[in-house]
DNA sequence: ACAAAAATTGCACACGTGTTCTTAACTTAA
DNA sequence: TTAAGTTAAGAACACGTGTGCAATTTTTGT
């Protein structure tokens, strides 16, 4: 009985030699006609589509790299998702590197005792580059990428190591645009709200910050350098309280938050705790330029970053270096830009 | 643009060859070394483990993958990094993947037109299963690796399919607990915003909200269902400007909204360009219970999902599945909480 | 029409693993 | 001490892919 069998598709995955057998071709063609400026002629390369698709065959990348020693997997590595404006890099670092057909492999070192078994957990899959997000964790971490020459990216954070590109927002002239802002609006006491852990981009903003105030000229403005124990709008509170708890003529009138969030957590405690009216009785300004900043109950003046600047520029470094391994190191500063609404505006 | 890069992984990689080499012993008993549960002596064991330390040996799991025809790469979709909620999501659900030695493959389907090639994407490694967290896109996207036999696990979607897990908050009774509390805070016209596209959640949410109206027995309470273009912060605002721009003794007096974000929008807007006060001109009810309902600023009543829940027990059913393909599909569903702040309370 | 050049094809090998199967070594029982 | 039983190690194969090389086909030039 000659039934006629359905042309199901064979439970697990169709390999290039279940499709060279129905194309009635060599393996080798199947795998040239899926690999770009290979010779395969038009007509075995149509058969081959054809019953590439009719298999649903995929090409294995796992296998592709095992074979030929390439890895098309980057590891993304995050500190944790609390930081709002790491997150929104995200996106745009994936559209990057889709791009380019790579994917990413995301690493979330919250803890840091995970380090360990998280560089282990890349170095596995054989990554062909990381990126790391802006944040405190593991400078050692980076270096032990290096010593095994996997090209490393970093975003917004110190540039001393040697054959990593780095691409940072111009964090120093961010904080002189956040000073300048504060005095042209009349603050003379000022402070400056740190991130918790000595981050890099939080000590570069106090410093512009710090600096444009000395060059101001004006001696009659003070700058108080704050660092909070806990960072987002927790943090910002907890700052306040603390430092508005003393007589209202010593309390600053001009406070530099190094985010968003601190500066949300901030200005909400000084408004409902301590009935300050902003901008009246304090200016502040933020750092990140997140999207509730611009909402009505904030109207945050703040510095924005280049966001999908930073993922491109980031991205494409990396890929550089990953065809050109020796290639000298690049630092490059995006441009940041102030945006002022309602908290400095009186 | 879409140029093909990878990198050569780098030399000095040493392979379990190496290791064998080094510690005098056969390849076969390096690998059994790693391989949990082989049978080596505990003599050789630690010979090769001395010679694998010294040559900085790490498995390459692409190989491994190839070989056993399995993978431990899970894809994660999710709908932009727009919605905050779905964020939050991301780090629990990466971590309870690590509980199980597994990896995410990030894939952002912000687009549609993306769709087609990023489901290629993920096929291409192999990936062990997929995990869908809430949001509109693609039903097909996920019959289609269903047909691949790929197991899926989806998050705050419709629990349709067959053979999909499906974990979900009980948006219903959400939507029942919001329209309780509106009520009971003397609201008698209430409103509800939904989610610009038709998503399961948002969706679900309305229909226990109307439900629990209903049996409210009082028939001098309404019920009115709004829809924005946007979403977020903005779509809440515009949906408010809509709203409200009408006679005062029209307007609702009771709002719930599908998502915190929407109802941040709404209330800002409702506050700040069209003077009412909250909540004594109108109570305000929003879902998700994001960080920033707990800010001064907002004080947002909110419905609180389980994320860390929401995530285990995807990851949990996805794995169940791996090991068992045939498991009938189960649906859960995972309690919510109301939690009571200022915008309700009066 | 025929030789030379060019393009295409298939075979065989390589990549770094896990695993079966056979053989050697070691342990136990009588 | 010897036979039987248990355990560890190594050789060989498989996984799915890319590619060098030689053989074969097609195209080009005259």
């Amino acid at each position: 009985m000659n039934e006629e069998v359905s042309a199901e598709i064979p439970p697990g995955w169709a390999t290039a030699a279940d499709v060279a057998i129905r194309a009635g071709v060599s393996r080798s063609a199947v795998s040239r006609t899926f690999t770009p400026g290979a010779s395969v002629s038009q007509a075995t390369r149509e058969r081959v589509l054809k019953a590439a698709d009719e298999l649903g065959y995929q090409v294995n990348r796992l296998a592709r790299s095992v074979n030929q020693r390439q890895s098309t997997l980057v590891g993304v590595v995050i500190p944790g998702m609390q930081n709002e404006f790491v997150v929104q890099l995200l996106g745009p670092i994936i559209r990057n590197l889709a791009r380019y057909s790579l994917a990413p492999l995301l690493m979330d070192v919250r803890d840091p005792e995970q380090m360990e078994s998280s560089l282990h957990y890349l170095l596995q899959y054989r990554v062909a580059g990381v990126i790391f997000t802006s944040g405190s964790p593991p400078i050692e971490l980076a270096r032990e990428y290096l010593r095994l020459q996997v090209p490393v990216a970093m975003i917004n954070r110190d540039a001393s190591l040697e054959s990593v590109d780095v691409v940072s927002s111009d964090n120093r002239h961010g904080g002189v645009l956040a000073a300048r802002c504060l005095i042209a609006a009349g603050a003379r006491r000022l402070a400056y709200v740190n991130l918790p852990m000595g981050t890099y981009s939080g000590v570069s903003r106090g410093a512009g910050f710090s600096e444009a105030v000395a060059l101001s000229g004006q001696d009659s403005i003070s700058v108080e350098l704050l660092q909070g124990k806990i960072s987002g709008y927790e943090g910002g509170a907890a700052v306040a309280r603390r430092l508005l708890d003393r007589p209202p003529e010593l309390r600053p009138e001009g406070i530099f938050c190094a985010n968003d969030s601190l500066a949300f957590g901030f200005m909400d405690c000084a408004r409902h705790s301590f009935g300050l009216r902003i901008p009246e009785d304090m200016v502040i300004v933020g750092f990140d330029d997140l999207q509730m900043a611009a909402a009505a109950s904030f109207g945050l003046t703040t510095i924005r970053q280049d966001i999908e600047g930073l993922a491109r520029e980031a991205v494409d470094r990396l890929v550089e270096r990953m065809s050109n391994p020796s290639k000298p190191a690049e630092s490059q500063i995006l441009p940041v830009e102030l945006v002022i609404r309602r908290t400095s505006t009186r």
